[in-house]
DNA sequence: GCGACAG
DNA sequence: ATCTTGTCGC
């Protein structure tokens, strides 16, 4: 898809035009969670998106697609590495849930198209950036006490949130994907962390992710 | 030119 | 992300 630096760069900027920022239409009750993972030589990847129900988050499906690596990792163009995996893979989700959570940035990217913006774009389907540090943009530090949030400028536009997910442990970064608004994101991102500093649904699927990782027959599959 | 920089 | 050991704290 995309050929080289330049290029993808100008693919963001299109893509970007169909993102949109809307509510979520009726109550959560599946919350999806995606993560990529790596194959030791680096030459493949492996994406998990798990779905959960919500409030209860008990696991509802799980699903898993493979792919050779064919973009290296470059900030601001994270998504030309790990989005073609993670669609993939929630592809073969047999339900689509009602929002899914992306282990990455969403609005707060310097083109506004961070990973969960552009498989949200892919797949048609809501979906909110939260990610482990932060890749642009200025903010206060949050209280230490859990629910705690900042926002996240650049220059006088909100991109995000800091948020403490809980008490004193490094924050997280939420930001719109496609179909959301950052205020209900943010919400449903802190009820979704139950007692670690990740929201459970990407909980699940970096834990499963990593199990497949360590599971030679993932890697041992001949291409497709 | 220098520093920053999701996963 | 991945490579790595012990260690501090609840």
């Amino acid at each position: 898809m995309a050929r080289n630096y330049r290029h993808a760069i100008e693919l963001q900027k299109k893509l970007s035009s169909l993102r949109r920022r809307v509510r979520l239409p009726k109550p959560v009750r599946t919350v999806g969670g995606a993560d990529v993972a790596f194959s030791p030589d680096g030459r493949y990847c492996v994406a998990a998106v798990v779905v959960l129900s919500y409030p209860g988050f008990e696991e509802l499906e799980r699903v898993h697609s493979r792919m050779r690596v064919t973009f290296p990792y470059i900030p601001g163009l994270l998504s030309f590495r790990e989005a073609p995996v993670m669609v993939a893979a929630a592809k073969k989700l047999s339900c689509q849930p009602d929002v899914m959570l992306v282990d990455g940035q969403g609005m707060a990217h310097p083109r506004r198209f961070g990973l969960a913006c552009h498989v949200g774009v892919e797949l048609g389907w809501p979906t909110i950036g939260c990610a482990k540090s932060r890749l642009m943009g200025t903010h206060r530090q949050p209280g230490q006490r859990k629910g705690c949030r900042c926002r996240l400028m650049d220059g006088d536009e909100v991109i995000g949130t800091v948020l403490r997910s809980r008490e004193a442990i490094k924050c997280i970064y939420v930001s719109e994907g496609h179909l959301t608004e950052l205020d209900q994101a943010v919400r449903l991102v802190l009820r979704c962390c139950v007692r670690y500093r990740l929201p459970e649904p990407i909980r699940s699927a970096h834990n499963f992710v990593t199990q497949l990782r360590a599971n030679r027959k993932v890697w041992n599959q001949n291409e497709l």
